[in-house]
DNA sequence: AGTTGTTCCGTGTGTGGTAATGGTACATCT
DNA sequence: AGATGTACCATTACCACACACGGAACAACT
């Protein structure tokens, strides 16, 4: 598993990570049922913090891409292959595509819109 | 109609001026048919940017409180009482907290709802 | 000529979010 | 003992946006 950080790329690290092991996986470089290298470990080998490996992992375990056994270590998930190729954004975009696009059309403000959302996103609604 | 301008107030200068107008309407203070100062003439008299006048006029016209016919001058809008009564806003929150609280149901992270609403937001599909 | 609403250019300040970093601690497994 | 994932505290730099301000120009009305 080759791995390779930019950090003058204005892409994120942790996006880096999540996308890069993701094509390893399409790729059939990494099959499920392989371990992965412990966050610290991994951290250490791309010279990044521990934490922006941890994040990353965290959003690959969100996604069913990899499953962390706890103090057993870190896996590839038995479907990683399907749930690589999914993009949960898509989704997302698609569902406030059509809330804001239903507002515009109502008439309110960019800004508006803009404020309104801020105000859904710190209510705590859950 | 007596319209107070708090600068020190942390409320946006064109809302309280949208605010007050609206409040004015519904305590008929001002009635249907009633002419508005031109813009310029109430940025001076309360001493504000011709600007700000302008973009309370423009949201109130937008929501119907008020009509302005081009150079004739601005007036109340015959509807303007239920108008006024009427909160946009409150829709457009309620519309984007229900695409917002599915998100969140499904997983995604405060950060990538936020990402996927700009994208959404600077997509031109009007 | 003067005023109307509107639109374009721009500047500056403040707020809030993201990304990344660091340190410390925890319970649990090998 | 050592490593695991995870949780909490924090700071720094950057960027996007809201808000307000200013100047200038436009066509069309009185």
């Amino acid at each position: 598993m080759e791995i390779t950080i930019d950090i003058e790329d204005p892409i994120p690290l942790f996006t880096q990570l999540v996308e890069q092991i993701k094509a390893a996986i399409i790729e059939s470089k990494i099959k499920p049922g392989d371990s992965l290298p412990s966050i610290r470990q991994l951290a250490n080998d791309l010279e990044l913090n521990s934490k922006t490996v941890a994040k990353a992992y965290k959003l690959l375990e969100r996604d069913l891409v990899i499953q962390s056994r706890g103090y057993r270590g870190t896996f590839v998930h038995p479907e990683a292959l399907i749930n690589s190729k999914m993009d949960l954004n898509a989704d997302v975009i698609a569902q406030l595509n059509f809330a804001i696009s239903a507002c515009k059309k109502a008439g309110v403000t960019d800004s508006e819109i803009r404020i309104a959302f801020s105000c859904a996103m710190n209510s705590k609604n859950n």
